[in-house]
DNA sequence: AGTTCCCTGAGG
DNA sequence: CCTCAGGGAACT
């Protein structure tokens, strides 16, 4: 589940590996996989040098010397990895970027066909000419704690929803968004308006420290996930409420508990996370007596 | 703002 | 068999 340290890990083992080289045969084993421009565009791109890589949010973008560029989502079983050229049967294949140097070559697997590619032409520079990049909100290792308050002061949508949402702050996911509430002692199903300022300053904090360690340790490897060598992160060793229900909180030893909010499992302890009690989250005793 | 769907492999 | 996982689009 590739969030915004893993890309940031994929990015950085990619980049000393094809920043500089001449591409060479691109062949695309999926057509679907190509959401923006053609197999054309694509095959447009042989000679020309990569430029560059880097990230957007939970995106990888590939920058084509002249201009153009290649955008990745690798959504949740996505990989984007760097091997010698060989035959390998892999029915999980669905893009070589092979290189005029003959070595190793750009290959993107991807289990599920969650996962996209976008080719832009050197005319849709900027992000402006790209709407999945265009409507993404702020990186959230660049945002400061008086731009992150104001991102939820005042809104009504629960705070993890809100995490999650690409739109409000890039890159975060259900990983992160439960670990960073946990650091926070923030319960995922509170409203984000019911957060005073010194909550939404922890959680501030919590993301980005979060976030740091994380792309410390190479990320998070549930199932799919590896970078740009094939290799697997180590960062899913030290979460501490995520995949965890039942476990003992590693701060109270309380059971940690499972709900569901925005869709997506959330893992919390319930003692070191308390729902504000006067928002009607915890069953009113009042209402209890009222029916017997 | 919550639900459904896309897709496939893992685990029950 | 069945259910679940999950990012994000497309519904309601």
């Amino acid at each position: 589940m590739p969030e915004l340290p893993e890309v940031e890990t994929v990015v950085r083992t990619l980049r000393p590996r094809i920043v500089g080289r001449t591409i060479g045969e691109v062949r695309l084993l999926w057509k679907p996989l190509l959401r923006r421009g053609s197999v054309r565009d694509l095959k447009a791109l042989e000679g020309k040098r990569i430029a560059g890589v880097g990230r957007r949010g939970k995106m990888a973008v590939v920058d084509i010397e002249g201009g153009g560029r290649l955008v990745f989502h690798l959504k949740m079983t996505g990989q984007l990895v760097v091997g010698e050229p060989g035959p390998a049967a892999d029915k999980h294949l669905r893009l070589v970027v092979a290189f005029r140097d003959g070595r190793s070559e750009l290959r993107f697997r991807d289990i599920r066909k969650f996962g996209f590619m976008l080719c832009l032409g050197p005319d849709e520079r900027g992000e402006s000419a790209c709407r999945e990049l265009a409507s993404l909100g702020p990186e959230p290792l660049e945002t400061g704690k008086e731009a992150f308050r104001r991102l939820f002061e005042g809104r009504k949508a629960r705070i993890k929803a809100m995490l999650l949402d690409q739109e409000t702050i890039a890159g975060i996911g259900n990983i992160y968004a439960d670990e960073s509430l946990f650091a926070a002692g923030v319960h995922p199903a509170t409203k984000a308006a019911d957060l005073g300022a010194a909550d939404l300053d922890r959680l501030h904090a919590a993301v980005r420290r979060i976030l740091k360690m994380s792309i410390e340790a190479g990320g998070s490897t549930i199932r799919n996930y590896v970078d740009g060598d094939g290799r697997s992160g180590g960062y899913q060793r030290r979460h501490k409420v995520y995949g965890r229900e039942g476990e003992p909180c590693p701060r109270c030893g309380t059971k940690i508990a499972r709900i569901r909010v925005a869709g997506r499992s959330s893992f919390f302890c319930p003692r070191c996370q308390k729902a504000p009690a006067s928002k009607g989250w915890i069953k009113e005793p009042a209402e209890q007596g009222a029916k017997t």
